[in-house]
DNA sequence: ACTGTCCCTGTAATCGATTACATCTACGAA
DNA sequence: TTCGTAGATGTAATCGATTACAGGGACAGT
């Protein structure tokens, strides 16, 4: 491998010489310039960064921590994430976790050895005060998810608000019995939902039934078995809210399957507005999150920190938006002139 | 930051021992090694992997190159890729090309400066002569892509005999007049899966006609146009072959909002298999690619390749398979006794 | 003529871990 | 007793780029 000193020695300067035209720091005359510009060019120069990175002990990259690369509500994440980093200059390592809490702590090493100038954490496995610990002078921005007091920016929506005023939606329809396909509980974007959700219920002193509640894992899948679980109740809800789109797609596919019509027979929510959400029949009525500007700003914020630059807030709200399609309607009992 | 000289210190060792107790290789007695252990823990010694990346002028980092990683088919690829990288101690470094060619050529200057060991190139668009020139000396696999005759390492399914095949049943269901939704028409894995449709009905004596090829970029939306350009001619086909379950899933929305039903007035047969292809009404019949593996056996290959071991085979191609599901039947010309 | 400042360039230390090589001990074989 | 070897540890060079510091020339101001 060519090397800067034989650039240096070829164009009959110094190292320090060469460096100062490739960084274009420092005087440098128009002649020596070219000298080695020359050099560089006749000799196929390409400088080491592994040897300027270590020199510099900054490895221009950042660790994108995330749960599930497959899910394309953090698929859109990361494609924010990338396109502002490669703006700056900076690469994007990319961790999925697979949903593993023991996974998502071992990355997280990976800035402590330098490997990573900062973290991004799309929701986090690892609690609050783990966080808190590990980002003592660590950069690192927690995207997608709320934590309430903690000293870490992050840059999320409202969660609770946002499933909130869908199920108010659902309300306003009409509807009195709804239920709510969750992600994982231990998720705290997830429990935002729920909060949100039983918020709206009890405000309007509608009871909430744990048995309507169920767990899926945000994929497609369990979103169908979840609400095939919900359709061997006795008494059947009139609308289900999903925490997710994806899982708001298996909802419906489980109650075609069972011959129900969506929204005649029961109305369907979901969360997130990916691009899927307008394709599938009906169209999914959801809670719109500016994905890519969650992507954007978080790694902003995260550039922003390791370059030393302050940050205006550390707690960045983006918002929402209930995005009403065909999927939700009035249950049919207020169609048929119910109370 | 702590480092090893401060760990030797505190130990009574030199660093060459701290660094032998670290790596496990050579000789440390077992008090030693504990002293040194001991020495570890108290300070909070982590290792510097810039340092020792540089030092070993290896990054243990491979880079991954798609074109989008909102795409649900590079999703899993790229989730195969990382699963076997964290297994054998290697990061991902991703590089969302969004199509750009001169994207595309940057990222892989990133291996000469040593940022990374190899390259995953899922979906060259740089040309085959290209890679080749860039491959030499360089770790280099193409994912997903087959190029003949290159002395690139590649790993894929055979498009142009799936596509054929799926063309085929579709013309065995009695299907004569087949249009084609394509990708970009500049990929390579594109213009195989066109390759194997023109033989398919080329085979069976039947015209191609070139207006019903319609180029899409992937997008569930850009399917919807194509479909709906088809829709606007004068003959309408019988049965739509997309290149992607994307486009497919878009197809079948713009037919549905024809009114045209899938697949009695309309079979509509995708490609990839996604889970989402099962969640669409009717489901997708399709073609099913090995994704995940795709992704692994790629990065196997290319991790054998910087490690310096033999490959047994550079040109691999994984087998596909026809899923036929609910969205492909015989035209209704032949329900009615047409021939 | 002297001083200060701006340009331009070079010398050499430096980042932190790895490793080739040297040294020393202990022990078994001859 | 001597020699060979395995085991244990240390010394110091090394990877390649960056950069603090020094030095020298040119030129303007006084």
């Amino acid at each position: 491998m060519v090397k800067m000193s034989d650039v240096a020695k070829r164009a009959n300067v110094s190292t320090a010489t060469v460096s100062r035209v490739l960084s274009k720091e420092g005087y440098v005359s128009e002649e020596t310039r070219n000298k080695v510009l020359e050099a560089i060019d006749i000799l196929g120069y390409t400088p080491n960064r592994l040897a300027s990175n270590f020199r510099k002990s900054s490895s221009h990259t950042v660790l994108a921590i995330i749960p599930d690369i497959t899910n394309p509500f953090f698929s859109e994440v990361v494609k924010g994430l990338e396109k502002v980093a490669a703006e700056r200059g900076y690469h994007v390592l990319l961790g999925d976790t697979g949903n593993s809490l023991h996974v998502e702590r071992d990355l997280m090493e990976l800035v402590r050895e330098q490997v990573a100038d900062g973290v991004i954490l799309a929701t986090a496995r690892v609690t609050n005060e783990e966080i808190e610990k590990l980002g003592r002078g660590l950069p690192i921005v927690v995207a997608c998810e709320y934590f309430d007091g903690i000293s870490i920016p992050t840059v999320s929506i409202d969660n609770v608000v946002a499933a909130r005023e869908a199920t108010q939606y659902l309300i306003d329809c009409g509807h009195r019995r709804i239920a709510f396909i969750s992600g994982r509980f231990n998720i705290v974007l997830n429990r935002d939902r729920i909060r949100g959700y039983r918020q709206a219920l009890e405000y309007n002193g509608l009871h909430v039934h744990e048995g309507l509640i169920q767990e899926g894992d945000w994929t497609m899948e369990s979103g169908m078995n979840a609400m095939s679980r919900i359709l061997a109740m006795d008494q059947l809800p009139t609308a289900v809210f999903a925490a997710s789109d994806e899982m708001a797609v298996g909802a419906l596919k489980s109650l075609k399957a069972k011959g129900l019509r969506v929204p005649d027979d029961m109305s369907v929510m979901g969360f997130d507005d990916i691009s899927l959400s307008e394709m599938v029949e009906p169209e999914l009525s959801t809670v719109q999150q500016p994905k890519r500007e969650l992507g954007e700003l978080a790694i902003r914020m995260l550039l922003n920190i390791i370059e030393g630059k302050k940050l205006e807030r550390t707690q960045v709200i983006l918002s929402h938006r209930l995005v009403i399609r065909g999927s939700t309607a009035p249950p049919r009992s207020a169609h048929e002139g119910g109370r």
